[in-house]
DNA sequence: CCGAGGATTATCT
DNA sequence: GATAATCCTCGGA
């Protein structure tokens, strides 16, 4: 197996790490479990104290302190009450920047995934943000793993490198009565024609 | 303190 | 397509 990403990749624009995790492996290992991975096919970037999308706009709380943190480091949160979020801290200390996972393609441990997605037609177990973290098991108290490292049982690893013909880009999902340009600006990127690109 | 509002999903019509 | 679920964060008083 590779070695998983160093903490160099993450500590550049935001920008440049989301449109380079496209084909990386998310891997997620448990004791007791087979592991588990699959191909990173869809991520949006959140960059810059001015992003007005972003939790990390304006300044340091105490949700979204890790986005200001160490780059290579998890920041998950809560949306909507529910739903856990994954997202990989980018550029370096000091700078707020992170990449939400939105979607991959598994690999290794369908049927781990499949008793965890029991009841949902194949293409849904991991197309969103919030499904993906059911199919992994990923919770709050993943927040601030290392995921340059196999310890935390949650990192990222080198896959297949997605050419540039087959990325898309498009506005981000979700973002409500965020102003412009934030609102339209195309930090989503996505393997184009990939069933488990999220709607 | 209090209240508004989510980086979503599943379910129902 | 519309809406509930569900709870925590953050801004304003």
């Amino acid at each position: 197996m590779p070695d998983p990403l160093p903490r160099s990749f993450y500590a550049r624009s935001a920008l440049v790490v989301a449109r380079e995790l496209l084909g990386a492996q998310l891997v997620r290992i448990e004791a007791g479990q087979p592991r588990v991975a699959g191909l990173i096919v869809e991520t949006e970037a959140y960059s810059g104290a001015d992003d007005l999308a972003s939790h990390g706009r304006k300044r340091i709380t105490p949700r979204n302190q890790p986005m200001y943190g160490q780059p290579g480091l998890t920041y998950v949160y809560l949306s909507r009450g529910i739903h856990p979020m994954l997202n990989v801290v980018a550029e370096p200390e000091g700078s707020p920047g992170a990449v939400l996972i939105r979607a991959i393609r598994p690999l290794e441990g369908l049927d781990v995934i499949a008793q965890r997605r029991a009841g949902r037609l194949l293409h849904e177990w991991t197309s969103g943000p919030a499904r993906l973290t059911m199919a992994l098991a990923i919770t709050k108290a993943h927040n601030q793993l290392d995921v340059t490292t196999t310890a935390g049982g949650l990192w990222i690893e080198p896959g297949e490198p997605i050419s540039d013909e087959a990325v898309r880009t498009s506005p981000r999902i979700g973002l409500g009565k965020t102003p412009e340009p934030w609102l339209s600006i195309p930090w989503r990127w996505y393997v184009a024609d990939d069933k488990f690109v999220s709607r």
